[in-house]
DNA sequence: CCATTATTGTGCGAGACGGTACGAAAATCA
DNA sequence: TGATTTTCGTACCGTCTCGCACAATAATGG
């Protein structure tokens, strides 16, 4: 949980810097800050809970990242850039629709699942269902998030219709939203404790269904 | 937001009670718990939060329905109770399987849209998304929920088939828990701050697409 | 009219919280 | 070595938090 002391290569790019060295690597600081908020979300995570995770104390967290709210919003930065590399791959595979969504629900679901203490779904959701989704920022930032996804599934719709895959008659926008929705359904049942089995049959079925004509 | 500090009724069924009268209705102190708890989730609500909301103050809420925890478990039932008593017309009216899931889902948005400061979304998905999920006895309430409306939904599609409107061939389990993700895409888009129509419009095509032969 | 019962509401106390000031520590530069 | 720069880490502030003690209040019972 907490990072080692030594050997921590914070001055990989830049030359020598000045004064005394961190004690932390800040990705690495932001990688578990973003763990504990998705384990226990906005509210109930504390400065102090972030600095024992971290291994920082609560200055140098401060001073770094600047207030709990920001460090929430550097956190879902994080975990969106984490997603989006994943999911470049499956955008840029030549595979038919079925495989692509599977992909996709899989990726998913595996981020989902990750988390010291049990799964702790996604991030995403979580803003949305904290008190932090009043934030204008944070409101923004969770709309573009889904929007996001939305989209890739259209994108692998129309893919599908180009490639003679599916008829050109189907509702391509309620089919991404509906391929959307089974994503919610991951980050929901996951962290609701449901076991993963369950959940990726459920998916399976779910591609099957969406990939109807 | 505050109860009114005379005109109770609070002794209808009972014969008159011994002490000092309470000054505010327990059901419907909860039901602005609910209410709160919905907009601000657990851990940002306080009980001074809620003190203000039910115009109780701290030991008469405290009194009343115990500690922070057993409010909300109280607030969360109260949830399911309003819930299951609008599903009970769905489930007995004589009608196909469009309408009766456009009914399921129209009466999921219209609860996640309630709420005095922009729609609260799905207290259920609150709960999974927040801390309390930590809770055993809260993660079981939380299941159990799920599962009664996936329950829903099996039922009805088992009863269009009954009724000849689907094939026997489709695969229910499916199919009924593609519409609880509908039901989750309408809890989190609804408190993401998406206008109405726009959510109403993806169900719509949901409803088709699920009743799909 | 007084005792009894039940609730109200002020107000306290110990602790957690977010945030910051300030001196000690550890590096580089001259 | 000594000055400078940057970070670390202790210690602290004001505020909020939960939970409870205790007296005032308002009803009923005799």
């Amino acid at each position: 949980m907490v990072q080692k002391k030594d050997l921590v290569g914070a001055d990989k790019a830049e030359g020598k810097r000045r004064g005394r060295p961190r004690a932390y690597a800040p990705d690495v600081a932001i990688g578990q800050a973003l763990s504990l908020f998705r384990r226990t979300g906005y509210a109930a995570t504390s400065l102090d809970d972030l600095s024992a995770a971290t291994g920082m104390n609560r200055p140098s967290l401060y001073g770094a990242f600047g207030d709990k709210r920001a460090l929430y919003i550097k956190s879902y930065h994080r975990y969106r850039d984490d997603y989006t590399a994943g999911a470049v791959d499956i955008f840029n595979a030549d595979i038919d629709i079925r495989e692509r969504l599977t992909r996709f629900l899989t990726l998913a679901l595996d981020i989902h699942m990750t988390g010291e203490a049990g799964p702790s779904g996604c991030f995403t959701v979580m803003t949305v269902a904290s008190d932090a989704i009043a934030d204008p920022e944070i409101r923004a930032l969770v709309r573009e998030g889904f929007k996001d996804i939305d989209d890739a599934f259209v994108w692998c719709f129309r893919t599908a219709i180009a490639r003679g895959e599916l008829p050109d008659t189907i509702d391509v926008t309620v089919r991404a939203q509906m391929a959307s929705a089974m994503i919610y359904l991951s980050a929901v049942r996951s962290r609701a404790g449901m076991p993963r089995a369950e959940i990726e049959a459920t998916l399976v079925g779910a591609v099957e269904q969406l990939c109807q004509a």
